[in-house]
This record gives structure tokens, sequence and C-alpha cells, in this order.
RNA sequence: GUGGGAUUAGCUCAGUUGGUUAGAGCGCCAGAUUGUGGCUCUGGAGGUCGUGGGUUCGAUUCCCAUAUCUCACCCCA
């Protein structure tokens, strides 16, 4: 029987690896710009964790975490996201005390137990940063900043900024009635999972895509317009600095983030191509988690962005990484010169340039058709030019030829100095 | 957890109204008078037709189950 990759998980093959690297790449320079330092944290953590961090009233808690005992009797989870064990980390090693804010980033794969679809696998890959400290509008929108520029750098284009306040515990409770309020005449028509919302978090009927549904909560009470004053003075001073920094987002009523540790802030980068799982960032304020984690009180805020569904919008706007990779020279060679060009390949390859010659005895001709698929330069070796030490390097792309001395190795640099 | 579509070569797909050795294109490997790629021509390797049952003299084809992929709902990145 043939042994597949487990459902919901995926080989990334060394054609797409270019791109991936690349993405990576830019997001640490980006983060570095910032003042983010890379955090590193381990792959699974005390399931309890994620029950206090995430919230045991999610559905990524209750349905979707791989969850398991260990030979001790230990209940561990798979990480479903970064947040959690970023605070945990923060917090067990006391990271309050330096220099705030703190900021961090990381490169992840997170693992939830769900139904596959477009831009959604059971391991999947994260970039989060997480900002510990600071509590007014301006690290949010510097956060805001740091993803633009990100998507700038990336070349990805026509992404939109939705942003929304959540309120912080005191506004939410407030308005939760406001809206049970609004809602108790409409239970009939509203679909059964509403119902149970209307109970459970009457928060998410506002997100509910059924269309019936939607039709009663485009006129339901928004969160947005019953903030607290605090809330409502953190908005609309997110919003003058994001004016500041020259970012246009749109006020979205209907952003509910699904992880129960969100306050005030919250925003999304949204695709049109990736369909309806075209959120490609989603992120937020989190001024609680720290003390539920058992740290001191202290405010944070961060982000998570699905590499998955970037890379799919990057490729649906035909956005390529700008270097191709691949090696840059090919050295031929014949049967008496096979060693003399294993000699030359280890020397080109010690200047630093990615070199390549034959392992598996092919004629001449298969050698040219295989450099033409994988090399820009090549560089036949045959008994004239070992025994003459001059040598023809040709560009393939190009079809034309440069004669080059074999014993004269910085000239041959010089030729691959202008990095094709 | 729910619903739709799919599963034949490494990839993209034909096909058999049920009948001996299952096809194409691309890709891969090799050759076209022994030292030069991309074009062309020729040849080769590669498939127990997703898996397990059932019907039948006979199943890749019909029926059932199951797995996987895929799209959507839910939820999320």
């Amino acid at each position: 029987m043939k042994i597949t990759a487990p459902k919901g998980t995926r080989d990334i093959l060394p054609d797409e690896v270019a791109r991936w690297q690349w993405v990576e790449r830019t997001f640490a320079e980006t983060c570095a710009l910032y003042g983010y330092q890379e955090i590193r944290v381990p792959t699974f953590e005390h399931t309890e964790l994620f029950q206090r961090g995430v919230g045991d009233t999610t559905d990524v808690v209750q349905k979707e975490m791989y969850t398991f005992e260990d030979k001790a009797g230990r209940s561990l989870s798979l990480r479903p996201e970064g947040t959690a064990g970023v605070v945990r980390a923060y917090v067990e090693n006391g990271l309050a005390s330096q220099p705030s804010p703190l900021r961090v980033y990381y490169n992840i794969t997170a693992f939830r137990y769900e139904n596959v679809q477009k831009g959604r696998y059971r391991e999947f890959h994260q970039f989060g940063a997480e900002a510990f400290g600071a509590a007014g509008p301006a690290v949010d929108a510097e956060q805001i900043h740091l993803l633009d520029q990100y998507f700038k750098k990336l070349g990805l284009a026509k992404t939109s900024l939705h942003i929304n306040s959540i309120g912080c515990p005191v506004c939410r409770t407030a308005y939760h009635d406001i809206l049970r309020d609004y809602l108790r005449p409409h239970l009939g028509t509203l679909c059964e999972t509403c119902n149970v919302r209307f109970d459970k978090n009457p928060l998410r009927v506002i997100d509910c895509k059924v269309d019936r549904c939607k039709a009663i909560t485009q006129e339901a009470p928004a969160l947005l317009d019953h903030l607290c004053p605090d809330c409502q003075n953190h908005f609309d001073s997110l919003r003058r600095h994001l004016d500041l920094l020259g970012i246009e987002p749109v006020i979205d009523r209907g952003i509910v983030r699904g992880l129960d540790y969100y306050t005030r802030t919250v925003f999304e980068f949204v695709s049109k191509h990736v369909g309806t799982q075209g959120t490609i960032c989603g992120g937020g304020r989190y001024d609680g988690l720290v003390e539920s984690i058992g740290g001191h009180p202290t405010p944070g805020i961060g982000f998570a962005l699905g590499v998955e569904r970037l890379l799919m919008e990057l490729a649906a706007q035909g956005v390529e990484p700008s270097d191709g990779g691949g090696i840059r020279l090919y050295i031929a060679s014949m049967e008496p010169t096979r060693d003399e060009a294993a000699v030359l390949c280890a020397r080109i390859r010690d200047m630093g340039i990615a070199a390549e010659t034959d392992l598996i005895g092919r004629s001449l001709k298969a050698q040219m058709k295989y450099a033409a698929k994988k090399a820009r330069h090549v560089l036949v070796l045959g008994e004239d030019e070992a025994a003459s030490g001059q040598a023809r390097l040709r560009d393939l792309s190009q079809g034309t030829e440069v004669d080059i001395d074999l014993n004269d190795l910085a000239s041959i640099r010089r030729h691959f100095s202008d990095g094709r």
C-alpha cells in the first residue's frame, strides 16, 4: 500500500522553495527594520495554555486541536496558533524585565484539525509578530505599517486593510445587551447556529454568512458605535496615527476575531483572489492575555499572517521573486577530463559560485541538454582545453561566448561578478 | 461536523455500450556515423486503471463501501 502525506499536509518541493525563502527573508528583514527580534518557541505546549490563552469556548480549542497524552500522562497539544506560546515564553522567561516595549516575530507551522479547502491546511505556516508593554494606539499603527511595508516590498498590490474595534470587556458586556435586545425579535428568522450564538457569543451573529441573517444584522447596532470613552479614544487615535503614516483603512464593523483574547483594535488584510479564505493576515490587541497566562497585567498586540495564503495571492497577482536560483555554471567534461572537471568545479565553488559537473558519465550532448535546463553558463572542458588552459565560457541564455584562462581564477570570477 | 465534484503513467488527461498485450501530450532516459543545448526525428523506461467487497464466464468499465484529493458551509491565517 502506498503511503501518502497525511490529509491536510503537503510537501514544499524544490521548485517552489525559492518563493518560500523569498517571503521568509523579506519578512525577517522588514521586522528587523521595526526593532522586532525573532523568537522560537515549542511546537507543542500544555493543552491548558491554549485553553486559557486562545479561549476554551473557541472552535479552535474545542474542535480543532491536535491534543494527545504523552507517556507521563500530560495533556499536550500541537500549537493551533502562535500567540499563546509566545506570551507563555514572555511570562516564563521574565522578558517583562527587558526594555519595553518588547517586540518579537516568529515563523512557525501551526496545526488545526479541520476540513481542508483552498488556502487552508491542517499543518500551515504563519508569520507573526507581537509587541508587549505598549498600551497606546501608536504601536497598533506601527504594526499595521510594518505589514503594509512588507507587502509593498514583496510587490503585492490590491490588498485592503480592514480595521475595527471590538472594545474592552466593559463596553463589550454592555454592547451584548444592546445587541441581544435588537436580535431577540428576530430569533425565529435567524439561522440555527445564530440562535446558539445569541446565547454564547452574540457578537458572532454579526459575522454570519447566511443571507437572511445578513439582512437582519445589516441594521444591527455595531459595537464600534457603542465603545466606552477610553476605547473610542483609542480607536480615533489609531485612525489619526494611520493617517500620519499614509495608510487608508476600511472601517469594517463586521470584523470579529474568533480568538477570545482580542480587545480593542482588530484588523485584517484581505485579498480578492483567495476566495473565502481571503484573510491573508489577521491581528489585534490583546490587553488581558498576559495576565490570564499568569503574568503581570501587560498590554499587547500582534498579528498572524497565513503564508500559504500570501503565496497564493502573490501567484494570483503574478508576482515573482527577483532571484531565480539554480546553478550558475555547468562544467561539461569528457571521459579523459573528468578529473580535471571535478577539480575545476571544486575551485569555482570555492569562489562562491554555484557550479556543477557531470557525475553519471553522460555524453557531451546530454550534458549540454542538462546544462540548458539547470545552468546559466556552460564551460566545456575537453582534452584541448585541459592541455592549453584556454576555454570558452558560454552564456546559454544570450548565446554569447568569451575566452577565459583556466589558470586565472580571478578573471573567471569577474565574469560572474554581475550576479548572473 | 455538513454538502457537491473528482481519483487511469512523474504531470495534464483520453478511453473501454463489460471481452486477449490500457493510450496520447508533456516530462524523464538514450540514439540520429564517437567535441557543443534549445528545434526536429527515432527508440526506451514508467500504470496490479485509489483501496476493499459485490454482480458476472469475464470488471479499469456496473453496484456498494471506504480512503484520498478538491471546492463550498462552519471557523480561522
